[in-house]
DNA sequence: CATGAATGAGCATTCATTCAT
DNA sequence: TATGAATGAATGCTCATTCAT
């Protein structure tokens, strides 16, 4: 009698709706309990759906919580990902990423490291989140290597291996990010600290 | 008549024995299986022991693993301590820390900072083990205040606020540390690389 | 358009009803292993739910059996109180309230007393369940102590303190009852020899 | 070379006092604790025995706890015949008798209670305890139905059925020691009104 | 599709009892 | 005989997942 066209779609946007709830929903439980301390009922009382519901649009939780870690990750990756490639010259661009890169690391980045990494090395391979945590930092790294080598030709970075470089990078953003995530303040501005000594080192000459 | 004493050695010994065999193999099991996975039903079988004979060397699993984190972190700070407060001459007594951080980072520190750390920041205070977790890093900054201070008087370091010379080091010890733990050989040495961008950074000149 | 109000209620009886199970379960269960024996796996295995279904009906064990006990003292205090307060003239009030109290004190009261009274003379202040125990006693005191009153009016009580009379009456009353529930057949009418030693006592005259 | 028949006496004296130090131990881990807080090595610590050294007095720890309660029960029995059977004319004989029984209430028959008794009618035939709980009335029962006959023929008790009088005897004693025991001061002498409501009870005339 | 009650395996912890020394 | 470490079954409770309505 009529087409059955226009409809679905509605469907599908609720669902969408839904399932987006569903995350936004996870990423605040996980940001007043911790991790660890989620339950999948307090996903759903927190998300205002009825348990079973959470399962009609995750297959577990720990779907669910991969699924939220791709979703901050991409996020952050496209952002990175447009600042690289973007046309800000260099020095600029490198503190913008370094900017960034804080910021994000002060953010959502821990969730994502404590989802899927025991903070240490690294989740041994086989773990559950291993191979996906793996992936997280091949990306992270990629883009960070087109930085730093966009750096070498144009921005007065050493020639020569970039891995240093990146881990570098990386290591002083983190330790940064985390100690102001505990609270001290050493009275710098920590994103202007980590480029000068990412660059010059803390020795005189 | 005679004293009851030559024999309670014997079981004093055997009972301190057991108490580190079950340390022992708490930490193989945290090795294996993740901080977070550990059980206490685990670490019985790992240890040979009953279920109930953990507990009558802990009071409680939680008692377990901050003795296992007391004792690993113990041995860690003395080794540093002894080394900072050392006879060696400034450039080389640095990367020598440099070096004991490093392994140290490979081998136990991620164990301790996985005890108390959910990773991200840094756990909330209040939360149980965050106390513990503060007084370590504490006891950390000191001794690596004392020897980047030594170096700013005798080894060509930058005067000024040492913080975030503490963070900068820190931060990249770990981040070298997770790439080896992690699988990564990027074909430099680590220890080396790290203290030459912690010295220079990794811009030209 | 359509009120999602019909089901609702379907639910909520059926929760009720199982609520209701679970302490029926736990009664019989009190019954026959004794308070103390009570295990959540035994009211589980007799309400032919799962474990962890109790739970959802009960915070804990002691909330189950505290419930129970609400549940039992105040249908029996209702009742004592409306004989008390009802219009029955007196040597027949005080005879009904004496079968009443001897009824329940077979029934129901004996768990009442067990699961708040360590059996002795009180749970000392600061044990679970003495606060509660505390109040179902005055509350029993302060219906008891009414009728009393009525007797001293109207029906031959002796005046002056009525603390001893009621303590006279509940101690008779248990007596005779445990007698009773023990299998003991003295060859009386249990209910009047409680009146009429209460009245009278056991000497000649 | 000499006689071995000096020697088992002290060690038996020995061994006897040890088994009395337990008793007393676990009577006083009772009165702190409550009956089912007591666990061996509770008693042992309080008697400064090793655990295992409990074991080899009382093949049990449910052992133990007859022991006791038998050993206090046998001391007020005793007590309690004597005075029956004693001299003392009637109603000063009974008089003393309720004072006995109110006292020995306050002090340990809660405890007899406690180890037999689920308070409450009684337990359940076949339930451990029970048949000692069983023994243990009625050898009160017996004491008590003499010190009542002679009362029937030399004090102006009702002649006839003495069991209610034992019944009510019993009753009153325990109410009014319980009372005592939480606490409750009504202004009253409780070993009196107990005789005073046992021979005339609480109407007027 | 949404609901939320039911499930049951899993975990930390306790405690009576045994046994090698 | 005394010791006390070792045992392991038992208990209260949690939580991811299922499924009838």
């Amino acid at each position: 009698m009529s087409e059955p066209a226009p409809h679905p779609p509605r469907r599908e946007r609720e669902r969408l709706r839904h399932r987006q709830e569903i995350l936004d929903a996870a990423l605040r439980v996980c940001a007043t309990r911790g991790v660890e301390g989620v339950t999948v009922e307090h996903v759903a009382r927190e998300a205002e759906f009825a348990v079973g519901s959470i399962y009609r649009h995750f297959r577990s939780k720990d779907e669910l919580l991969k699924e939220l870690v791709a979703v901050l990750a991409d996020r952050y990756f496209q952002e990175l990902d447009a600042l690289v490639c973007g046309p800000l010259p260099y020095p600029e661009k490198l503190q913008a990423a370094v900017n960034l890169l804080y910021d994000r690391h002060v953010e959502s980045l821990p969730l994502i490291a404590a989802l899927y990494a025991a903070p240490g090395p690294m989740p041994a391979p086989g773990t559950p989140g291993a191979e996906e945590l793996r992936a997280l930092r091949q990306r992270q790294w990629a883009i960070l290597d087109k930085l730093l080598a966009e750096g070498q030709a144009l921005g007065g970075l050493a020639p020569g291996n970039r891995a240093p470089m990146v881990l570098a990078l990386t290591g002083l953003v983190t330790s940064f990010a985390r100690a102001e995530g505990s609270g001290l303040d050493y009275g710098g501005d920590p994103a202007a600290d980590v480029l000068a000594i990412f660059l010059s080192g803390c020795s005189t000459s």
